[in-house]
DNA sequence: ACGCAGCATTGATGCCGGCTATGGACCGGA
DNA sequence: TCCGGTCCATAGCCGGCATCAATGCTGCGT
């Protein structure tokens, strides 16, 4: 469950004091007249007198000094009124402010936006996306985290991020996924090893031994073990703690691994060590979906960053020259045939 | 008429806020649960709920993020909740103001007072107050003024004072006035004057020549006129613009004057140099009263400080030994039989 | 003495916030 | 998969209170 603070909390007797008493009271002390003060506040004249009669006996307190030559401010009427000008003043900002911020939502994308992503797609997927995001919504403040799907999910549940890129299949209760793109996978090989062991790049002739792999948590090591049809056992202790160190090993020359498309910079520093083919089924890779909270407000906010991450991945070349494929726009499909995998696909709108 | 200052005036547009609302907003964001707020604020949770509702719509913000895991504050929300916040506080500030100012009122006198008083009682009434005053009402600020009658009038209707000390007759249109006590006149003389011409101290042995006044607007200037029975032009120019000033003229042998009792220092550094005579008859004197808006609230207030300058002035010495006559109290009325004269008398309510 | 200006009072009216009861979505356990 | 529990939303009704138009009252000026 959610923490609950206890904070200070207000004395909870604010005795019915109403902003619309205040303002009366502070027409009539600027005016010094009921009848002009209840124009002003655009009521009539015993609704004025009514109210401020009601506040001074609540208060215990005269206010106003009535007479026919004109009305007077009292000496405790005189500090109540510039104490609830004070608070007028703040009430006023409290409007402001919310007009703004309903300006703001006029944008498509604007304000603080917190966006989470996996590890091994965040440091290759948002230094492609801040560019356009920030063309496209320059009023957008993004905050980015990056940890591993389950600790995106429950930050994403908990309210601490706003949105996820992540890989299905998830646990999606309460949540919409909008798949993005499908990222291939490639294998990634010391250009030493043998030829013969990698000549076809079909997934069945993978050399039995030597696979690196990440950290527990990762989805793309559950990914890769699942491609791969077995069980970690057998290259048990070989892993590393990202993407690119995994790349350092395998161009160390200290096994293979599989590794998604997009961790591979152009121009690639490692490409005299290292080897990156594609595999012969162009199933072979994961999709990536935008989640975010069923409940939350503006869903259109996120189809909106959803779309135009599509459009930016329709972009994309990757290493070997080919294209992402796109979820569900018109193009040519060059991988990822099925559509995203997985169970817990959330019903959208 | 009282001037109209227009002040910034806030625009009006608050919208039907209401601090309930704020209340609402911001228990719900202490504790993450519409129940639990809507007990803390007593309320029953559907109201609660609709109550926040509303104002989303009004704002067209939408503060909270309803699921079935809690409820979560949206990026927006937390902005106008601190703000909110912010609001109730001041609003707080303004109940305990109130109820400060409230509980002040307790005290028969507290808090600021502005009085004031004629120039020629003034000087001297005020040293004799301050100490009894302080004594008996240690919270009491008091705020002081000396001008003459016309302004003090003026000014205690406009509500620059709120009560002033002053002679009858006055126009008391909205004011009343409560008989304090008599204070005599005395004759101020040169002891090297012709004996014979002050022995026997009855107005009508008064001289023809050498009266002494103060400038224009003075109420004591009038109210020796009047017993003299003569216009001024007899001895036009020979006025002074201070009962001290005036003194010292009679002092240096410039001629001879009417003293109100009070001016009259003891010891007197003059001693010497003047000669201050009482008048054969009890009623040679001026009544001092104090005055008030009828409108004014807490009448009381100053009935209460109406009373203590009467004891205090029962108590007070005159140079000659005498004191002064009481207003209504038993003891016996040395001077002024008749009463407060003038007209304009208000009736006390 | 009359008229006027200005705040207070009155009684009718309608909005609005409150409550109880119920609905519906979601979650967790069997 | 069903069931019960939790929690917020909805429905319907009710009562109070703010509002208004009309009138009263008081004090001032002429």
């Amino acid at each position: 469950m959610l923490r609950v603070r206890h904070e200070p909390v207000f004395t909870m007797t604010l005795a019915g004091l109403s902003l619309r008493d205040l303002e009366y009271v502070v027409a009539v002390a600027d005016l010094h007249h009921f009848g002009k003060a209840a124009e002003r506040c655009a009521v009539s004249q015993p609704s004025l007198s009514i109210q401020i009669r009601r506040l001074e006996e609540r208060l215990a307190i005269t206010l106003f000094e009535r007479s026919a030559r004109g009305v007077l401010l009292t000496p405790d009427g005189k500090r109540l009124v510039a104490q609830a000008r004070i608070v007028l003043q703040e009430a006023q900002r409290f409007i402001d402010l919310a007009q703004g911020l309903a300006q703001g939502q006029a944008d498509l994308l604007s304000g603080p936006l917190r966006l989470g992503a996996i590890p091994t797609l965040g440091p290759y997927l948002f230094p492609r996306l801040l560019r356009p995001l920030r063309q496209a919504f320059p009023r957008l403040q993004l905050i980015l985290h990056e940890v591993r799907t389950q600790d995106l999910l429950e930050q994403l549940r908990a309210g601490e991020i706003d949105a996820a890129f992540l890989s299905p299949p998830v646990d999606a209760h309460g949540l919409v996924l909008e798949p993005l793109f499908f990222e291939p996978f490639l294998l990634a090989h010391s250009p030493g090893a043998a030829a013969a062991d990698f000549g076809r790049l079909t997934l069945d002739s993978l050399p039995a031994e030597g696979l690196i792999l990440l950290e527990e948590g990762h989805c793309l090591r559950d990914q890769a073990l699942l491609l791969c049809s077995r069980r970690p056992a057998g290259s048990a202790g070989r892993h590393a703690t990202s993407l690119d160190t995994l790349r350092h090993m395998v161009a160390a020359g200290e096994g293979w691994s599989i590794l998604p498309a997009l961790c591979i910079p152009d121009p690639d520093p490692l490409r005299d060590l290292l080897r990156q083919t594609p595999f012969d089924r162009p199933d072979v890779g994961r999709w990536i979906s935008l989640a975010w909270r069923a409940s939350s407000p503006r869903p259109w906010q996120f189809r909106t960053l959803a779309a135009l991450v599509m459009d930016c991945a329709a972009g994309w070349c990757l290493a070997d020259g080919r294209r992402l494929g796109r979820a569900m726009g018109g193009g040519v499909e060059e991988y990822g045939a099925e559509g995203p995998g997985g169970e817990g696909q959330e019903a959208r709108g």
